[in-house]
DNA sequence: CTGAAAGCGCTTACAG
DNA sequence: CTGAAAGCGCTTACAG
């Protein structure tokens, strides 16, 4: 009934006296390096199979630590008053920083103006000039990063995307949702919760809508579904280029008017908290809000009934996985060259207090 | 627009220097030891204070491996034909068990036969037998668990408990989910779902219900839901000792001839699969049916369409939790003292697959 | 009250 | 192709 694996733990030293060779020797073997003997590599295998060797990663890390100083930049849009989204990356960023601190890495951050492309450029030449190790992108501009992934490419640095992803381009991994995915959980979410002869509006409030990939594959993700369920004609959209207030709740109002059966509103983004505002000032909690992101604000509509459920893609391990990933890749030499799709995290009033992004 | 923290990483030479000591002693002012002059501590207080001496956690690690090994004890369910719930925490157990072995942590298991309530006790006594330093507990019998408790609070060894709680007494902390959220969610869930007319049925599949904490405590909270909305009228409800897919299936099936409106069906663990496996052969899909746990056979279900809802509570992570909160308890003297609330995740067949457990 | 020295397990110039 | 020696930053007997 009991397990209890006793570990001799043998190490480098104890492989060395039985291989009879020095430490440096079996040190080679281990790290496949050239300039050992055949025969002695061979011996020294079977005894790292034998013993089931596992090397101390503390030790080494520590031996390690006297490497000079591995230098990350990360190119992410500021948190702006707009959304707060962006602080949760940048928090898990910071976390992984202390973590690997001791190991001689620095972090630099290069903020730009989501709104703003020319905020972009800037920052993407300043990381060029800046010749870093290794590198980390949210690739809101889509041309501009690609520009930056050649050159990274060109200068053999490593570079992580996270958030979204550019398909085809080379990089180590894409950390982030898949927004399809993301789309097609929030219609089966719509579609349940669909009353008998209501219907669904897709809602995107963005500055740029036309070339905006997370947006847009969310929408298919969300149209797919109820294409699927023979649902499409239960579909209605509605989009917005002016992200205030008062345009949005005009021209939901226009819409409402003209469509009173309207059940529930999919929000593509963080700005469902200005469909939220609406719906209390005309004091509909009985329709649906589907929306993104676990920000303060959503959370107050949240508690409050007036969004039902927000969906979270753990923007704060997504930062966190991005520095590991360059760090271990740089450091041990570890690469992830899979992609890591995170979580689609469904919060609702009833969750939010247990949630951990 | 750039963030750079530069940081000198000090150790304890350079304060030794700087302090003009040994680095004996400045060690012994950082761990607050005894026989340093009230003089040299001040000096060297100061000097830690200036440069924000961060210690290297590799380091100290690495210096302290030499220690002796530490025990500890781990007493659940064995993973049964019944249901692999309990090979998600043993999963966590054994990676924080990789991860620490280098410290010179040993992990036992105790496995007991939830239904053998003399499995339990004979394993209790197998660790009270055996003086470990640590222990971990999913406290499924509740007398006996107390007994433990009381023992190890006398011995001075730590004790975390995961799972389900137990109320007033002493131990280091609680990792699982808070129950009663975990109802109420999921009629939060069954609520949305619910068509005008049609009625939710809680499902009680379990040997023992009456004194069973984990089920009371999630039943409550999805009454309490369903009593904030005034639809307690909507509620019914089905227990069955007999945990057999024929006891299951008939007694669901006479129910459902009594009450042919019900719409959502809640089973209150994760023998939600045999109810799943009923309703495939009545081939009743619209009924929505509310479980628990992320398990293959459950999954094929819910690809199936036949189990719309599954809550999740992370039981990997929580074994990786409990034993890393006691290894840092007794090695580094960390001490948590406060429960960890896991997450309350909603799993549907449209994001399971980035679901992590 | 204090310090010199050895050790944790691994890595790395450097010398042969 | 191989090894002796020093080092990563911290801790700990042991000696004074």
């Amino acid at each position: 009934m009991k397990e209890n694996k006793e570990i001799p733990l043998a190490g480098v030293k104890e492989i060395a006296r039985r291989a009879d060779v020095s430490r440096a020797t079996v040190d080679r073997v281990i790290h496949n390096r050239t300039g050992v003997s055949e025969k002695t590599r061979k011996r020294i295998l079977a005894i790292i199979e034998e013993l089931d060797y596992q090397p101390n990663v503390l030790a080494r890390r520590l031996a390690l630590a006297s490497r000079g100083t591995v230098r990350l930049g990360v190119l992410l849009p500021s948190a702006s008053e707009e959304t707060e989204y962006w602080k949760a990356p940048l928090e898990g960023m910071n976390r992984a920083e202390a973590e690997i601190r001791q190991y001689g890495v620095l972090v630099s951050y290069y903020f730009f103006d989501q709104n703003l492309q020319s905020t972009f450029t800037a920052q993407v030449n300043r990381i060029i000039n800046d010749a870093l190790d290794g590198v980390l992108i949210a690739p809101i501009f889509e041309k501009e990063s690609i520009q930056l992934l050649n050159h990274c490419k060109e200068k053999g640095i490593p570079c992580v995307l996270m958030n979204s992803d550019i398909p085809g381009m080379e990089r180590l991994c894409y950390i982030g949702p898949e927004l399809f995915d993301s789309g097609y959980l929030s219609a089966q979410l719509a579609h349940y919760c669909l009353q008998p002869g209501r219907k669904a509006v897709v809602v995107n409030i963005a500055r740029k809508i036309k070339r905006n990939v997370a947006i847009l594959e969310k929408v298919e993700g969300f149209q797919a579904y109820f294409r699927e369920k023979d649902s499409e004609e239960l579909l209605l959209s509605f989009h917005t280029t002016d992200t205030d207030y008062d345009s949005v709740a005009s021209g939901l109002s226009a819409l409402l008017e003209k469509e009173p059966q309207i059940g529930v509103l999919y929000v593509t983004n963080s700005r469902v908290v200005l469909v939220a505002e609406w719906l209390e000032n005309i004091g509909r909690k009985d329709i649906i809000l589907i929306g993104y992101d676990f920000l303060s604000g959503n959370i107050r509509f949240l508690e409050k009934g007036y969004i039902d459920f927000l969906i979270c893609e753990k923007p704060q391990e997504q930062g966190y996985r991005g520095i590991m990933t360059l760090f271990r890749h740089l450091v041990f030499s570890v690469t992830a060259h899979e992609d890591y799709l995170t979580p689609i995290d469904i919060v609702t009033s009833a969750n939010y207090k247990f949630y951990r992004n």
